[in-house]
DNA sequence: CTGTGTGAAGGCTTTCACAGCC
DNA sequence: GGCTGTGAAAGCCTTCACACAG
């Protein structure tokens, strides 16, 4: 019955623990099923040093002189993301991006599942795309408590996108993938991380002048 | 004939420039088509202050005492991020995310325009996907140069996406928007954003327990 | 000897406090 | 009075240097 003392992790640090996580997949273990920091880190794209002391925040997850264990680091770092299990997360808005999103296979591989979509044209809603049933936007709160999603992927148009979001936070929603391309105004308790398309591209665009 | 020193501007401070030029669409100026620092940064999710020194790297922007005006931080934006003239763009991968992104209307609305797209499976190239033609990846030099292009975005599987940069960056592209949930090796001179969308969720997820 | 863990140093960004102009 | 511009302070994150374990 230990006390947890809850030192908060740098979000940057949270952000880079999923790029690790992906690139376990992507190398081959040394003989003993180990892998070095430097290894590690050069597919990350970060620095070594750097990417030890993000796992130290987690414990002594190395051994010293011989590198990190692949299957126990996967494992504990999607304990520490909480991908270890199956996530249900909702969609909202099938649109042009958001069935694209719907049959994109990347989700899945990382432990999450779209358990339901919503769109307010029924013509959205008759196909059920890729196997997931496109409810109305007014069942949005039965489908959340009936499913227990915690999580969803915004696609819908800016307009409407606050006017959803307020109904997602009302329902239980505690955190968001955001598409549409302004800032939801959100309790503290949900968090909110945004996509923005446009600006990914205007940011590049001034670098190439 | 002015010296113009090269100070180099914060990264973030560029990526929040591009919010900044979308926020000032979403606003109603006042009777002299002004705005505060402080009614931006509401909309832009940031602190006055830090919207204030981000504007204050490219000059005198403001008047103390009445603000902004809308449409000179506007085009000054626009110039500086370098989308104040049309910027053509590759797309290279027309499957399930890359033909969405290619209906995507919101990288035109921001002086984007994708010239050409490619794919290497001929199923692909027939239909062409909103007005724009997808090559073969053959194309890609040729293109790029007729083109012009020196902007590209990258919606390929990752096994082939390291090839495929390659060859990009040999035809001249300097900056690439990068859907593959890998890190590219590219030359200095060469800029690479990366979105990569399990990780989003997976961060979500971490916050979420 | 190899490669991790970590306090300390360094660098970068944000925030503060207030001077300066309209 | 209102609001911007900016040096100084604070905070955060990264990198270094090296102790330490296998």
């Amino acid at each position: 019955m230990g006390y947890v003392m809850k030192v908060s992790i740098p979000r940057k640090t949270i952000y880079r623990l999923s790029v690790y996580h992906h690139c376990l997949g992507q190398l081959t273990p040394d003989a003993g099923g180990r892998i070095s920091s430097d290894a590690l880190a050069r597919v990350a794209g970060v620095k070594p040093t750097q990417l030890r002391k993000d796992l130290a925040h987690f414990g002594h997850l190395g051994k010293r002189g011989l590198g990190y264990e692949v299957e126990t680091l996967r494992e504990k770092l999607a304990e520490v993301l909480g991908t270890s299990k199956l996530q249900p997360v909702i969609l909202i808005g099938a649109g042009n991006l958001g069935s694209a999103l719907l049959r994109y296979q990347g989700f899945a591989r990382e432990g999450f599942e779209i358990v339901a979509a919503f769109d307010s044209d029924p013509e959205k809603r008759r196909k059920c795309n890729n196997g997931v049933v496109v409810y109305d936007l007014d069942e949005l709160p039965r489908i959340i408590r009936e499913t227990g999603a915690r999580m969803a992927i915004l696609s819908v148009p800016s307009e409407v996108a606050q006017q959803v979001t307020n109904t997602l936070v009302q329902s239980g929603i505690k955190a968001i993938l955001n598409f549409a391309p302004i800032i939801l105004q959100v309790p503290p308790n949900v968090m909110v991380n945004n996509v923005n398309l446009a600006v990914e591209l205007e940011n590049l665009s001034y670098f190439v002048q």
